[in-house]
RNA sequence: GCCGAGGUGGCAGAAUGGUUAAUGCGACGGACUGCAGAUCCGUUUCCUGGGGGUUCGAUUCCCUCCCUCGGCUCCA
């Protein structure tokens, strides 16, 4: 296991990671509330922690990742009411369309979605310990509260005061709460409204109850890494402290607390009543999948990320298309060459080759930088198509040393999907290759207007075709705005 | 007001108590090409918010001020 060193927001620095029970780390990450559709801020989140994943598992960690989803609260219920749905099916359409764009995203590190209604019974009881202990209050409603004054270190990872919590004008009035800070752990029912029954009658959880409910559940009273966006530090993180430790009386919940920067668009925090959010969905839609993840990836996950929509995708377009230019010509190359070439690497390229990874890793394993392994990755592009440029026959296994740092870059950071054709786009293959055969017969003879055309013609069937020293390659023309992989068939 | 995160070149965005402050985008020039595309090479000269301090040396550490963003019980 290579040593990690990960920012931890609660002791506001950076320290090595070390997990309770190596080889295995707990991690736990606040998911949607599928009460309406995602936005890219929430693509964010779940890319960096993808990569957290990833990055561990490489490793040698052995991650469970655990991510939520709150398929009941207040929103959702007031948006099914709204549409005159049933909210738990409205929750699970919404969670359908974000799995759809977790695949998209490459997002493939979580090993489970406890749905928080899943999770009834854990909630009940941890309500009850906390009751138990004295941290919470049954109101004459059947309304359970926690009384936060009772936890002294409540305010500890966002460094509030409670006490200056309460000029705050937007406290909630509540004459069942004994004091404004309190938050509520157990809904009394409404009318028409789901709800379990409980000791204290029938209700509904509270917003942060049930992701210690889950955790405690799967992952423990004390596990290794929780993660989440910013915006979710206070209250949701600093609730979750009360509720688990308060619970329990084993301190700290969690080892690492690590939040992901938000992403803004023009300054400002996507918000719905700002009215500026950018769907989730549509933007993979019409940026791909990829270029977005590498969008996320191309910034430090603890810094906020400015969104320009005028600029930002066209640049990370043309970034990741350069990025993966030197990949999508290995992967060419081994593709079709058959038998292959027999020029072997220079020992200086396939030394480099070996020495890149750790340098990446070393990169990676320090507080999860991306940015700078992607750098590097630049940088090695160029060195691969300094010599495929000049290198007519390169060997298969030359190739296949080249493209290690690229797997590296597939594994961990999930940038470099191989691209995968099956048997329906072999028939492509031939069809493109006997125009081309065609074109390099004009071409020969000195007709450049019939091979013009036949160039025409292919790019507007979505073929682009480019000549390279002797011969000419071919590839996926990305449709207009958009910038699937130049080796993504469709 | 309180708490937190930021301010780096034309733009995005890294890093570091010390030789030329990554990388990418854009722009310009060159090589290659029948043309194009892609690629490579070069250029884009004094770029680290202001002011103090510590230090042989600060963009980095400390103080202070200014500005931006986020949180202050809906938030990823």
């Amino acid at each position: 296991m290579r040593p990690v060193r990960i920012y931890d927001t609660l002791s506001r620095e950076v320290r090595r990671f070390q997990p309770r029970t190596p080889p295995r780390v707990g991690l736990f990450v606040c998911g949607l509330t599928p009460y309406d559709e995602a936005h890219i801020g929430h693509g964010r989140v779940a890319v960096v922690f993808d990569v957290v994943a990833r990055a561990l598992t490489h490793w040698g960690y052995r991650v469970f990742y655990v991510q939520n989803v709150t398929n009941i609260d207040d929103k959702l219920l007031r948006r099914a009411a709204e549409l005159g749905a049933e909210p738990l099916g409205l929750a699970e359409e919404h969670f359908r369309s974000w799995a759809r764009s977790m695949d998209r995203l490459r997002v493939r590190s979580v090993n489970y979605y406890p749905r928080a209604t899943d999770y009834i019974p854990e909630i009940i009881d941890q309500v009850r310990a906390l009751v138990d202990r004295g941290f919470a209050y049954v109101a004459d409603d059947g309304s359970v509260y926690y009384e936060v004054g009772r936890f002294p270190d409540y305010g500890k990872l966002s460094g509030q005061r409670v006490e200056a919590l309460r000029p705050g004008a937007r406290l909630e009035v509540d004459r069942r709460k004994r004091s404004a800070e309190d938050f509520v752990l157990w809904k009394a029912a409404t009318p028409g409204e789901p709800s379990w029954p409980s000791p204290w009658g029938p209700g509904r959880p509270g917003w942060h109850i049930e992701d210690t409910a889950i955790t405690g559940r799967l992952l423990g009273p004390q596990y290794d890494l929780h993660g989440g966006g910013l915006d979710l530090k206070f209250p949701h993180h600093e609730a979750e402290i009360a509720q688990s430790e308060g619970a329990t009386g084993l301190a700290p919940m969690v080892a690492f607390w690590m939040h992901s920067g938000l992403l803004t668009l023009r300054g400002e925090k996507m918000s719905k009543s700002l009215g500026n959010v950018r769907s989730l969905a549509s933007t993979i839609d019409s940026e791909g999948g990829e270029v977005l993840r590498f969008y996320y990836l191309n910034a430090h996950y603890r810094n906020p990320l400015d969104f320009d929509p005028a600029t930002s995708f066209a640049e990370a377009r043309e970034a990741y298309r350069r990025l993966r230019e030197p990949f999508d010509r290995l992967t060419e190359r081994s593709r079709s060459m058959g038998p292959g070439g027999t020029t072997e690497l220079p020992d200086e390229l396939a030394d480099a080759a070996d020495e890149l990874e750790d340098r990446l890793d070393e990169l990676l394993a320090d507080d999860f930088r991306t940015r700078e392994p992607i750098a590097e990755l630049f940088g090695w592009g160029r060195r691969v198509v300094e010599w495929l440029d000049r290198t007519p026959d390169p060997s298969p296994s030359a190739c296949e040393t080249l493209l290690l740092p690229y797997r590296w870059g597939e594994e961990v950071l999930g940038l470099f999907p191989a691209p995968d054709r099956e048997a329906g786009d072999r028939t492509l293959d031939r069809v493109v290759a006997a125009a081309l055969a065609a074109r390099a017969r004009a071409r020969q003879r000195g007709d450049f207007a019939e091979a013009d055309r036949i160039r025409t013609e292919l790019l507007a069937a979505g073929i682009l075709v480019e000549d390279r020293g002797g011969s000419s390659t071919w590839r996926h023309r990305p449709a207009d705005g958009a910038t699937e992989a130049s080796t993504t068939t469709d």
